[in-house]
DNA sequence: AAATCCCAGATTGTCGACAATGTTGAATTG
DNA sequence: CAATTCAACATTGTCGACAATCTGGGATTT
């Protein structure tokens, strides 16, 4: 949301000025990156030319080459002369992103641990201060925990330094991570663990502990997958272990 | 040159029947990506729509939507108004790609140890006997090196069986590498020990040993990055040791 | 003479219209 | 009545034209 809310701002106070959005087909761009990402368009939603443009307000060239580039971003799939699809993420899907992640995110932990700066680190710290307070109020329900741990991620990733590292988590994993997240209203499901290995993390990062870091990290994403993947096979096979299920329930 | 060649012979034996270059933008597309990476589009090179699209005899619509697409693959930087570029790969990039290259392909290579079939890897030990042969006969000038360590390196990640793996490496790394390769002309430089790092690998994978498996790849691409940065720092810096080079050189 | 300003040319961005293809549903036939 | 055919419709693909913006060179000014 808070990327929504400084869009609008953006767009209210330099209508024209923001280096990003000066075409059309650049703003709406984004605008379908976030109606795909907060589920205003549904995975595997056949996407109409017609109807979104005129939903625009634009015409269809630049809604098309939009969508050629959510389509080179892999958002959205495409078939010649049947039309568009937001993609559709199949639990499959979902653990091999997981997988990704791991070898990603702990390459970008093993680098930050050599590359990041002091203040960058101590930020880090704070943040994490934050979330033991949001978490011991309580008042870190889903929303927050969701956005609060992609922070971290993401801040981890930036301290790599590696902007090719960046842009392939950035660009092409967390929005599918994020989607799937509206999706499937996954939350952490163990804010204090999480917590707890974030701090380990950051305590390796501190010591400059290249190896640990990128251990601790991999675990941590490990287990994450592991986790979903649990939930995953609860969900489609309910009958395994229960036999039929009680009938008061 | 080539590449137009071969683009008009499949368009005389099956004009339409490619099911992924039935319509202009994506022949298009394909094109460009094939005339960047052999150079013909060089790193850097602005791209004027008016003459590409009359190069290609083709309206500037679909040409743009090509574009738009590569700039989603990261092929192509465009700044609005101003126009698109191919993009320039610096030392630095190089480098980080080399770093995500071992992150990725290091998992890919653990999986691979847990999913591939047996026939993929005989296979694989087949194309290695062949790449000993051409090492051998000294037939393997740089060309065939090239695209045989990648070809090794894609089965990998085919047989990790992992789609999201495989979209990252295939689409977004393995043309900038390739790209990079024409530009420099870097060969592999050590065949012979490449090839026994191919061979170690394939028998962890055999071995099914996935933990030494991701070891042994990620030590394989690091040896190369390594290789890599050592060139790139005798050429930028040449009177670091070698105080003012003699003159009857 | 150097710097600034301004305008003409070229390029990019956008639009509406037309052509090509896929889809749907009704009519026809066995 | 079910299966097939075909035609009308809707959607996607492509094109040419116009508007908005950037760039480069020449005239003007200090």
């Amino acid at each position: 949301m808070a990327i929504d809310v400084n869009e609008q701002k953006a767009a209210e106070t330099a209508p024209e000025t923001d280096p990003e959005s000066r075409t059309i087909a650049d703003r709406v761009c984004k605008q379908i990156v976030t109606a795909i990402v907060t589920g205003e368009l549904l995975p595997g939603q056949k996407i109409s030319e017609p109807g979104l443009a005129k939903a625009y307000g634009i015409s269809r060239g630049p809604l098309r080459e939009a969508i050629r580039r959510l389509e080179g971003w892999r958002l959205i799939e495409r078939k010649a002369h049947v039309g568009a699809r937001v993609v559709e993420l199949t639990a499959r899907e979902l653990i091999e992103i997981y997988r990704v992640r791991e070898a990603l995110e702990g390459m970008a932990c093993r680098l930050a641990a050599e590359h990041m700066t002091d203040e960058e680190i101590q930020s880090l710290k704070v943040l994490l201060d934050n979330h033991e307070l949001s978490i011991a109020r309580q008042e870190g329900r889903a929303y927050f925990q969701k956005e609060g741990d992609l922070d971290f991620h993401y801040r981890i990733v930036k301290g790599s330094k590696n902007a090719k590292l960046e842009e392939l988590l950035g660009a092409d994993l967390y929005h599918l991570v994020r989607m799937y997240r509206y999706q499937f209203s996954i939350s952490s499901s163990r804010p204090k663990r999480a917590l707890k290995e974030h701090r380990q993390i950051v305590d390796a990062i501190e010591a400059r502990d290249a190896e640990l870091a990128e251990m601790l990290m991999r675990r941590h994403i490990s287990a994450a997958r592991q986790n979903i993947e649990e939930k995953l096979n609860a969900a489609t096979k309910p009958q395994g272990t229960e036999p039929q299920g009680d009938k008061n329930g």
